[in-house]
RNA sequence: GGUGAAGUGGCCGAGUGGCUAGGCAGAGGUCUGCAAAACCUCGUACAGCGGUUCGAAUCCGCUCUUCACCUCCA
């Protein structure tokens, strides 16, 4: 039978069987927005590539702890240890709180997430929310000797800890300050030590009680304070962006084994950028894709194919043209999920290859979540399917139902990539919509009669009238079907 | 300077020793009053130069180019 899963594991940079730590169960934690601003399409293509890895786990039969956070402390804007929180600063440009900025854009980002059908993270704790947990975290490294305190701060002795930087391949600590851009700090003992807790400065609004002050914790500290908490102290599978391999990630390895003297992740998975032109797509760029605004333009829906249509480890590049592209795809699977919805029964064998479908979308995605070759089978799959309903003879009633529920299994409950079945056959629901079907019918009835009249003349008009109106007519041998077309 | 990744047909985008990726666009055809849709047919693709091999887009070496990270970032 099939293959079982495989990742590709960044730390190891090689493909390994996935095994949970305990059987039937996986934990999985991947790292959140910072919520200061809108989703743009990179956190789009992070969140989907996720959703689709915990889709398919849960698939499998894995239960699947999938813990999420929401930054909510403002890290700086600048340099390491220079710059203005970056929560704080949005706060005043909007001249409001920062526990209002950062709600604000939480229920932004979840509002974007769910149109894009990214299922809810099991647990999604804030940074704030945390604060106890994070300093115990600083209070357990600097007993163990890892940290030391220097005039309200706390950092992390990099020297205390031998495989510091394994996971970005940084392990030569004089390299990299040779040619860095870290600005050295005289109250840390080497250039390369992070912050585990920051003195607040004056004028900071953010800030706690600490054993060594008021201050707030460092960036790296709540992802392993939160995932130590929720998941365990070693954990199946840690998830982000690629850019944060090195320092965040790094760091996270280095505060979590050092405390814990246990292995932090077993497999790190690390999704690409979306670039733009070729550069890649960033708050700090200025030339993100904010996603309310690509909405507009865009179903959710056809975004989510489209992010989908490459591999989470490549970078996928923007443009309106690609993703164009890939609304024309999308529209051509609905078709043909909508026409064997709509299907009758007929004599037709069902000699396809249905099996062999099934198991070489089941391998692609067994295969490091390869999703846009699971995507190429289901396109196979649909040709079979439209040659097939054009025969006469049509498909079996056994045939269409398995057709289908292979539709709604792999393109719907696992890619997520399936309009719901009322959205199709209805369009909308409600008394409006129960008025337009009315209305149509009767302009089709027109209209055959129009040309069973053959006054071409009149059906032509009708059907180019009411595409000017958004609403496409199409004959087929069934007769004519109508649908609402998007911008 | 260091650490990684990558260069595939008009566009997007998989693959990674021999066997069709797929989508979009384009050409021709079938069907249709015409459209549309669908289906069929059509592409001298793998940055360049060497090397290994019976055989390389796929492995090795060199060259060129691009990107990411080394500062917050999905």
């Amino acid at each position: 039978m099939s293959s079982s899963l495989a990742i590709y594991n960044s730390l190891s940079r090689a493909k390994e069987p996935f095994e949970p730590l305990h059987p039937g169960i996986a934990t999985i934690y991947v790292c959140g927005p910072t919520v200061y601003g809108h989703a743009h399409l990179g956190h789009a293509k992070s969140y989907v590539s996720f959703d689709v890895v915990v889709r398919w786990m849960r698939h499998l039969g894995l239960k699947v702890k999938y813990v999420q956070n929401i930054t909510d402390v403002g890290h700086l804007t600048d340099d390491a240890d220079e710059g203005e929180d970056k929560i704080q600063k949005q706060a005043r440009l909007e001249k409001t709180e920062p526990m209002e900025i950062a709600q604000y854009y939480t229920r932004s980002f979840y509002e974007d997430m769910d149109r894009l059908g990214v299922e809810r993270p099991n647990i999604a704790p804030t940074a704030t929310g945390h604060i106890p947990e994070q300093i115990a975290l600083v209070e357990r490294l600097v007993e163990s000797g890892h940290a030391y305190e220097s005039g309200g701060n706390v950092y992390f002795d990099v020297n205390s800890f031998a495989g510091y930087g394994k996971l970005s391949g940084r392990t030569d600590q004089a390299a990299l300050q040779s040619g860095g851009r870290v600005a050295e700090r005289s109250d840390k003992r080497n250039p390369s030590d992070f912050a585990l807790w920051k003195k607040a400065e004056a004028g900071h609004i953010m800030k706690w009680n600490s054993p060594w002050g008021e201050g707030y914790p460092g960036w790296h500290l709540e992802c392993s304070a939160m995932s130590m908490k929720y998941l365990g102290e070693t954990i199946d599978i840690h998830g982000g962006g690629m850019e944060n391999k090195f320092p965040h990630h790094d760091c996270e390895i280095a505060q979590s084994e050092a405390a814990t003297g246990k292995p932090y992740v077993r497999c790190w998975m690390h999704n690409n950028m979306v670039t733009v032109d070729g550069v890649k797509m960033g708050k700090s760029l200025k030339n993100f894709v904010n996603l309310k605004e690509l909405f507009d333009t865009f179903a959710p829906l056809v975004i989510r194919f489209f992010i989908l249509q490459s591999h989470y480890r490549s970078p996928l590049d923007f443009s309106e043209a690609a993703i164009k592209a890939s609304q024309s795809g999308f529209e051509k699977l609905q078709e043909t999920y909508k026409r064997l919805l709509e299907a009758t029964p007929g004599e037709g064998v069902d000699t396809f290859k249905m099996f062999i479908a099934e198991d070489k979308i089941v391998e692609a995605l067994n295969d490091d979540f390869n999703t846009p070759i699971a995507i190429s089978k289901i396109f196979e799959f649909v040709k079979v399917l439209n040659g097939a309903l054009d025969r006469p003879q049509g498909l079996s009633s056994k045939s269409i139902d398995r057709s289908i529920a292979l539709l709604e299994t792999y393109a719907g409950e696992v890619l997520g990539i399936l309009k719901s079945r009322d959205e199709l056959l209805s369009g909308e629901s409600g008394e409006s919509a129960r008025t337009l079907d009315e209305v149509m019918e009767v302009l089709l009835e027109l209209r055959k009669e129009a040309r069973a009249n053959k006054d071409f003349a009149t059906s032509d008009k009708i059907r180019d009238l009411l595409l000017q109106r958004g609403i496409e007519v199409k004959d087929t041998k069934e007769g004519a079907t109508w649908s609402k077309k998007k911008a």
